[in-house]
DNA sequence: ATCATATGTTATCGTTATTAACATCACGCC
DNA sequence: GGCGTGATGTTAATAACGATAACATATGAT
């Protein structure tokens, strides 16, 4: 049923196809690809795709994987430049999300989109889940650091940091973020909004 | 080259259209709708839609005005119901646009879509400035019953707090909120970030 | 060598958005 | 009251789309 990694005498298809795809989509500005285009550019007729994908919709299920690698990658290696336990690197995470959001708009777009069937929706939630725990690690070191005899959940705070830096992100995306003031900085809000969960979080006592 | 309020003798097709196409969108849980469907629902040939709409994408733009309406009265009813200047008005304001989000998920999906030419994208941008003026409104009178010797800017915090209320509301959309830890809920999520960036913005001193 | 299977092609179908050509109805003007 | 003009509807057509069936070919195990 999953021929992920089956090569074949005339090339790779099935990752040709899947780099064409976010090609397109990286070139087009936005996620509305046909088949018939993945295909001519593959070099190949529209119907051998689907030898490789069940529909369209699980060859964009395949490219956001390939999108979520990306921004992982790009988190990783945030991660790696920083120290542990610092709300700086925190802070720096959140803006690599927001430069992602913004220098590979389409494929941050796609990735939020809600189309798909249940089943490539739950692969794809997991892959999220995966991408995500660098946060959750950062938010795990954080607490530890600075509130080590606590029991403030740090997946929680993750998860609000994680919502803000979405939230900023998403609105930028829409270009909404400055139609109230023109002066608004998509980076300087989220690291105001950064401080303020982490002082409110170090401030709870319980 | 706009006939919005135009009739005709055998009824008002535009709005007619309009709300099939809500209809639609609603049952169907996405905003995958065709001019075939909507025309068949409307009880008019598909041609017919093209006299009332340049292009289906005009017609979803009419749709999210739609549905950008709708939200608006549900925060407007709120603002009537809750005194001004308080941080209960600003937290249920933003519970409004979680609970949209979800009992009306199709409608809060479409609002956010990348979609549509620039004339369209520009006048929906007009329309969720003024919609979203009641939380602008809820910031000022709290910023003025708290701190009114100071110049934070109304504008910025309300930005903040649709930041927060949207990273949720989208995360919550794409059922991302609940992966990390099934405990978490979307509304006392929303309440503690309202109160952290509350709190930050009092305790800000210039 | 053969043969099952994986992988490709071409031909086709039903659907879609959109447009052109034509039809009809309402309503102002004489 | 007839008449015509424009707004509004129809049918028919086109091109692109996703998807599938029938057929073709190359690979690799036996």
């Amino acid at each position: 049923m999953n021929e992920i990694t089956t090569p074949y005498h005339h090339g790779d298809l099935r990752n040709t196809a899947i780099i064409a795809a976010a090609e397109l989509i990286d070139q087009s500005g936005n996620y509305e690809i046909s088949i018939a285009n993945v295909a001519k550019r593959a070099g190949v007729s529209s119907a051998a795709l689907y030898r490789h994908f069940e529909d369209k919709e699980a060859l964009l299920t395949a490219v956001r994987e390939l999108a979520l690698i990306g921004l992982m990658q790009r988190l990783e290696a945030i991660a790696a430049q920083h120290e542990q336990g610092t709300q700086l690197l925190i802070e720096e995470l959140g803006i690599c999300y927001l430069q992602f959001a913004e220098d590979k708009r389409s494929f941050f777009g796609l990735l939020w989109e809600d189309r798909g069937n249940m089943e490539q929706r739950r692969l794809e939630a997991q892959a999220k889940r995966t991408g995500f725990e660098v946060l959750i690690k950062a938010a795990e070191s954080y607490l530890c650091a600075h509130k080590p005899d606590n029991d403030v959940s740090p997946v929680r705070l993750a998860t609000q940091l994680w919502s803000i830096a979405h939230g900023i992100a998403t609105l930028e995306h829409n270009r909404m973020l400055d139609i109230f003031d023109e002066t608004i900085n998509a980076e300087q809000l989220l690291r105001d909004g950064t401080q303020a969960f982490l002082r409110n979080t170090l401030d709870s006592s319980s």
